[in-house]
RNA sequence: GCCGCCGUGGUGAAACAGGCAGACACGCAGGACUUAGAAUCCUGUGCCGCGAGGCAUAGCGGUUCAAUUCCGCUCGGCGGCACCA
């Protein structure tokens, strides 16, 4: 079969018939399987492109032959700051480049096969789009959820540029080598944080991997802890958070951020210079960095003191870079006996340690920080763990300083991008009015195309008079637009529900629209997602949903991750490691039907793995074997059919067991043992086919499931096998095989039976045997016999259809 | 560094819920067909050992009648760490 031909006359066929369009009448069943859509910053679908779209595409079209009203729509996640620094480098225009590579990317899409809806294709770039996104941030911003603050951006002063995390190399621009230095600019910020109680108890309703939802649950990080105020010499009040009140009597120093408010306040005229020269030090290293516990820690003495609330302690103030402005108060109280990292610093700077927790039952080596017995702790000498916070909490409160808070190590969400492209934040600055929320009907704001986006000191669009310069909507007086960009993940929180209503010019979507279609029923993708858009996107569905906009509270019922292909060296693809494989050749060598069976079966789906091309010759073989044995058992006549016998029992067993294995395995998308299932069907078949009596009809139907069950893995070549056996209309109008119950019930079973968990030997017992019956079979059995001769059974473990394990002694 | 995951033959991998480790393939070896090759088909193939048998799921230890699977530690690799998306 010519993969060519056929890959072109069934593309045409089921775009003639718009078979790919999800339809809107159906009384089926509908079921939404979402890809994450491209990002088309290559100009070409790579294989990471072929791995997530070609499997699940099989995925949804198992689904549609079992009767489902498959809806699977397409689009591009087209913002971005890729193409902004292609533009900077080649001066071609980001628009320019990305609607170019959206253009390809959609050719080469429609022609792997897929049954993308493209009716619905969105792409989110376009204004009939980006209104909406921008739509999104005016909802966000009058229901309280969007407001300003300042923030830190990574700043390169010799390109006079915010610069983004992957800019930055060891500190420095990756551009020009300068050292980076933070610096705050006021920015828009959505507060996640409102939500995160229920981001956090709204994962155990969902069907996703338990990693992700636990690499959620800790991004979340809720903990509960106790906030204490510790009053300061000049009156200032510092509040501390910490979840180990239990510690407060082992305080020896209190450690502010070096970004925190109090910070220069709080520096005495002697430590006033040392103090500015390390908060500029601090701006200049990130927080992984900061945080590393290996890094030698930092700080330096503020010269104030403070008093401890519970012992009237006087104790010094400190700056120090471990501890996070963003987290808690971003201050906290040092306990060196009972917390490495406080440990480590009082050591190097010859600060008290004071033992307060006393290990139960044992020595106490400190830096002891498990839960222990309160010591040294006055009238709470005695208390244990959680019992002593619990207590020393309720203390704090009475006094008037503090108690009991839940924290959340997430934090707000930082929207305002100082680039080029992306949706224009849609607020007007206005002199006498202030941040002004451009109303919705003058949306969209248009990003203008004429923009000089090189570096030089001012964000892009801060240099587009014609954009800036506009009136304010309150009062009418002159007023500047707001010169940042929306975070291309705000464009990407939402797209799934455009889909659903994608034309619609009124409203982002309606109402009936994405209750009718939506949550997602799978939504598949990659694992580097798990902790941002995911997470958004859940909080953009929550937010629309308290706005009445919706009403479900989770936008992905079931969430699966495709495993990464790797270049054949083993290190991801990359054009520093010189190591991409493109799939085109590939495609246009073996065709998209062989090479996407290649990619189900060469891997396991979920893991990924070094690319090698080793066994897609075998698979092209086995498509042919394939369509030699069809044709040939579909030009048999009808009528010398042998009686139903041993042999006719045994290929209808495999048929049954391959149909009930594709089906479970598809559902697990555990491609690669479904193809081995069909594998060994068509083992079976080929080998029933060379017998001497057969039964035509039999053979006839096993034939035609096998074609019904290899039709979502290879579209193109089982619609041709379909027509040529004289199927009616398209393989995926028919119904998926069901596996027969009665043909899968075997007689008997091979068990394993064991001798003290050692293998004696295999037999063929009846299957649903009583214990007792089962051990007597056994131990009739000539090897066990000899291995237990002279010995006397104690314990007998059945396990039914599968092993019979004799303790003696 | 922190959080999460992964580690099985020469290779890709499989193993339901703790129950026969290596399904299905690739590769390799031998054979059939062939003038020859290609293609196709058949047989064998975890390692050691002539054999009986022994050893094997990164390494070490634990729980269990039984561990690739559960627990602890160690080593190695991958993903994320909030401005790549």
């Amino acid at each position: 079969m010519d993969h060519h031909t056929i890959e072109r006359k069934w593309q045409a066929r089921w775009e003639k018939a718009k078979f790919n369009q999800f339809d809107r009448k159906s009384d089926a069943k509908k079921w939404y399987v979402l890809e994450m859509f491209s990002y088309p910053s290559g100009a070409k679908l790579h294989i990471g492109h072929w791995y997530n779209y070609g499997p699940t595409d099989s995925y949804a079209r198992f689904k549609r032959m079992q009767g489902y009203n498959v809806f699977q729509p397409m689009g591009f996640d087209a913002f971005g700051l890729p193409a902004e620094n292609y533009a900077i480098k080649t001066g071609i225009h980001p628009k320019d480049s990305t609607e170019k590579n959206i253009a390809t990317m959609e050719g080469q899409l429609r022609a792997m096969g897929a049954m993308f809806d493209w009716s619905a294709e969105v792409k989110t770039c376009e204004e009939d789009y980006y209104k909406w996104t921008q739509w999104m941030f005016l909802q966000l911003y009058k229901n309280g959820l969007a407001y300003r603050k300042e923030a830190p951006v990574n700043w390169c002063p010799s390109c006079r540029t915010v610069l983004a995390n992957e800019q930055v190399t060891e500190g420095c621009c990756e551009r020009c080598g300068t050292q980076v230095v933070r610096k705050n600019l006021t920015q828009w910020f959505f507060k996640i944080t409102d939500y995160a109680e229920e981001l956090l108890t709204g994962l155990d309703t969902l069907d996703w991997p338990e990693k992700t939802k636990n690499m959620q649950r800790n991004w979340i990080g809720k903990s509960t802890g106790c906030e204490i105020e510790f009053e300061c010499e000049n009156g200032e009040k510092l509040r501390v958070y910490t979840t180990r009140c239990d510690t407060v009597f082992g305080v020896s120093y209190v450690v502010l951020a070096p970004e925190h408010p109090l910070a220069r306040t709080l520096a005495t005229p002697e430590q006033s210079a040392a103090v500015e020269e390390y908060i500029a030090q601090a701006a200049r290293s990130n927080e992984i960095e900061r945080l590393s516990s290996a890094r030698e820690k930092t700080g330096v003495f503020t010269g104030s003191y403070c008093t401890n609330p519970v012992n009237g302690k006087k104790i010094p103030v400190w700056l120090a870079d471990y501890v996070l402005a963003s987290y808690g108060t971003g201050a906290v109280m040092a306990v060196p006996a009972h917390d490495e990292r406080d440990y480590a610093f009082a050591t190097k700077y010859h600060l008290p340690i004071e033992k307060v927790i006393e290990k139960k039952g044992g020595e106490t080596e400190l830096p002891f920080t498990e839960d222990g017995i309160m010591v040294n702790s006055l009238q709470f000498d005695g208390l244990f763990g959680e019992e002593a916070r619990a207590e020393v909490a309720a203390y704090i409160s009475k006094l008037g300083k503090g108690g009991k808070k839940v924290n959340f190590r997430l934090r707000d969400w930082l929207v305002s991008r100082q680039r080029y492209w992306g949706a224009p934040i849609p607020v007007v600055h206005c002199p006498k009015c202030g941040a002004v929320p451009v109303p919705e009907k003058d949306l969209p704001v248009r990003l203008p195309y004429d923009v000089e986006f090189r570096p030089d000191g001012k964000s892009p669009l801060a240099k587009c008079d014609q954009f800036m310069h506009t009136v304010c909507p309150k009062c009418g007086g002159e007023a500047l637009r707001d010169p940042d960009t929306l975070d291309t993940f705000v464009c990407s929180s939402w797209y799934y529900l455009r889909y659903a209503d994608a034309h619609n010019e009124k409203e982002p979507f309606s109402r009936e629209a994405v209750d009718k279609m939506l949550p997602v029923d799978v939504y598949v993708g990659g694992a580097e997602h798990a902790c941002m858009h995911l997470l958004y996107a859940r909080f953009f569905t929550k937010a629309l949903r308290d706005m009445g906009y919706l009403d479900f509270s989770e936008p992905f019922r079931r969430l699966v991750h495709q495993g990464v292909i790797l270049g054949p060296d083993g290190n991801r693809m990359s054009k520093s490691h010189g190591n991409i494989v493109s799939p085109d050749e590939y495609v246009e060598t073996y065709g998209a039907d062989a090479f996407r069976m290649y990619l189900m079966f060469g891997f396991s789906y979920t893991e990924g793995g070094p690319w090698n091309d080793d066994g897609i010759k075998a698979i092209a073989k086995f498509m042919d074997r394939v369509e030699k044995l069809v044709l040939k058992i579909d030009g048999y006549k009808a009528g010398k059919d042998a009686p139903a016998g041993a042999q006719e029992k045994a290929l209808a067993y495999a048929q049954n067991y391959a149909v009930d294995r594709v089906t479970k395995d598809l559902e697990a998308f555990s491609f690669n043992t479904a193809l081995a299932r069909i594998m060994e069907f068509v083992n079976a078949l080929a080998k029933y086919d060379a017998l001497e009596q057969k039964n035509i009809a039999a053979e006839k139907a096993a034939m035609r499931d096998l074609v019904l069950l290899l039709a979502p893995f290879a579209p193109h070549f089982c619609e041709e096998l379909w027509e040529q056996t004289g199927g009616k209309g398209s393989v995926f109008e028919q119904t998926f095989p069901v596996a027969s119950e009665e043909a899968l019930r075997l007689d008997e079973k091979e068990y394993a039976v064991q001798v003290n968990s050692k293998m004696a030997c295999r037999a063929m017992l009846p299957t649903s045997l009583a214990e007792e019956e089962a051990k007597a079979l056994a131990l009739a059995l000539p090897e066990v016999r000899e291995k237990t001769a002279g010995k006397t059974v104690k314990k007998c473990i059945v396990v039914p259809g599968r092993l019979v394990n004799l303790i003696v002694g």
